[in-house]
DNA sequence: AATGAATGAGGATTCATTCAT
DNA sequence: GATGAATGAATCCTCATTCAT
């Protein structure tokens, strides 16, 4: 664990992102209480002292990962996001969203740490979540805008629409849901018709 | 802090419930992670070796805690969970949670601490969890068995009609959206419909 | 164990004894370092105040127990060590004292903690030694007045003739030696040899 | 107790060294009980944190040093212990052993601490302590072998004629014996006497 | 006299952080 | 820039002792 390969050194050149790549594995296994700089010095293979010139101290560590690890969440979230119609964009989120809750990746385990912190340091990672997930309150306000969507504030219509996809992640996750492909996409389906202006059809 | 008043003494007669609520509160404040034996022990006002005339040690102190708190979060919710027509109890049930979601109390703000820690200890607070909100389980099966309700795994269910409570709460406690009766209302009756069977209705 | 019958409550009539024993029994088996107020005083059957009436503080505790276990081993090993000659005198004591030593009861085991202790409160319990094994001294000197025995300060003569029984019998009880009792009976004939005045033999 | 001179540094050049020393001579005072980690950083002149660096735990402290100090004691014992005689070999050993207890050294006051410890950790400390003394083991199966010493277990004979020279020699240390040259080699020359096979000598 | 709940000082251990090399 | 030994405050927990009942 201490040798590192030429490919691995040019993939992660830089100790800055060794050292929260070690921290969010970490944080994934042993949970936020569980991370010791001395750890995370471990398992980055640098120095514990070597930590502090990239990051002031532990908190500011803490929360660069939890910046990271939200862009990576909402990069992956997000990819092509802009394709095909509403319901397209919004389904393809929301199945992407719940794929990737249901892994267990250091970043997807560690990302679940934080959501549901005490509410510190949080004003600087509200103002990037709101940035990062920009495009998905787009997507409501163009359906609001075309009448399609209940004309509600975004952040009801995410808990409604999104949060579910999250929830059913976690239970799949952690086994108490067997999974099942049919029910996932009828549960989509539903959280998109949620959302929906029911058209009083004429039908 | 040492001056306890009469009628104090009444309502907390036992250190039991004080060295609780104390914990309760710090957690609420200082999240899980800042929660120190003598903390507690400062805020319930006694000396910190007491406490472990009441619990083993933290763990048990924490497990407890949970315990307490999940049950009483669920007296809260269930509270004339039976009464009137499969709509009117979902969304009783629905409405409670989340106006006990936006309150700032300790035992509503540590509750949320505990909701999504990493699997530790979880057995025994999962099988509570299945005990104490069976009769919202009771409630989606009878939904089903009527026709009513999406013939889904009841945790679908739940993840599609009530986190949405929660989360809306959530938002709502935290300022990030201002609270208006009427769209909660109108939330409330979207995750109700949500879940219902679609009447390919004639009408 | 906290139902005493009525015979023990007659054997062991008080709570002095009673603690007394209590305490021989846990240093006994765990150590000193073991030693607990708690646990004496759960062993004893009484609560933890009550040890205070009966004893100062723990220290007065352990040197009572020194004092009254010594009492006992000298008991033990001085019985009828005044019949017969003297090499039958000592004969006996060594015996007694080598098969008190290979026992594992409470006395024994605890009596052992005891006797390499750094040196504290050891005035009082070097005169209560003195004062009990000294029927063991004054056979040294009434050997010594008969010209029997070599003209030694009777601790030389303990030091040789007696701690090899205690060494022996500590091998045994830890299994470092098999018992074998033809041995154990050399054993202490030679030790009897040993502090005899040679007799330039005309044999 | 900070400043710590050139030559110090020389001689105590480690800091492992340096804690075990301090650790002896707390031993040596106050009896293990009275081993706080605080008061042997203290001693040692480092940081509490420091000694974990070096020691795992206490126990382990504890441990170590119980072998350290045993290397000490044998290293002193045996030195020299080839050369000459049977005779001469055995006495050599007996007055060395016996001039080792008789200091106020921290090697050897806190040897005595060891010696009759509950039974714990004892097999890795067995072990060791045969592979030191097995040169007196084998100047016993060598008498024995010459038909010289009696045929006994060599435990039994160094219990009869090496325990003596320990226990005469703590007497002498705490005071109760005067010294007395004379007789200890009368003593010593007693214990050698003791174990050899009696010749039924014609002269 | 006896109780046992409560105390709080003291002990072992951890860990974020510093700094001489 | 990097190191990692050293620090010492903070943490969990124990236990001798007290005292109101």
């Amino acid at each position: 664990m201490n040798e590192r390969s030429f490919i691995f050194d040019i993939i992660m050149h830089n100790k800055y992102d060794l050292i929260l790549r070690a921290a969010e594995k970490i944080i994934a296994t042993g949970g936020i209480q569980g991370l010791s700089m001395q750890q995370v010095a471990t398992e980055a293979g640098v120095a514990a002292g070597t930590i502090y010139r990239y990051f002031k101290d532990k908190n500011e560590l803490i929360l660069e990962l939890r910046k990271d690890v939200l862009s990576q969440v909402a990069g992956a979230i997000l990819a092509d996001h802009d394709l095909g119609t509403l319901e397209q964009r919004f389904k393809r989120i929301w199945m992407k969203m719940h794929n990737y809750g249901k892994q267990r990746t250091s970043t997807n385990l560690s990302y679940e740490q934080y959501a549901h912190l005490p509410e510190s340091n949080t004003n600087e990672i509200r103002q990037l979540e709101m940035e990062l997930f920009a495009p998905l309150q787009q997507l409501f306000e163009e359906g609001i805008k075309q009448g399609l969507i209940q004309p509600l504030n975004p952040r009801f219509l995410y808990a409604i629409a999104m949060e579910p996809s999250m929830a059913i992640a976690r239970s799949i996750r952690r086994g108490l849901i067997e999974y099942n492909e049919k029910d996932i996409t009828l549960a989509c389906d539903i959280c998109w018709q949620a959302i929906l202006i029911p058209t009083t059809s004429t039908n």
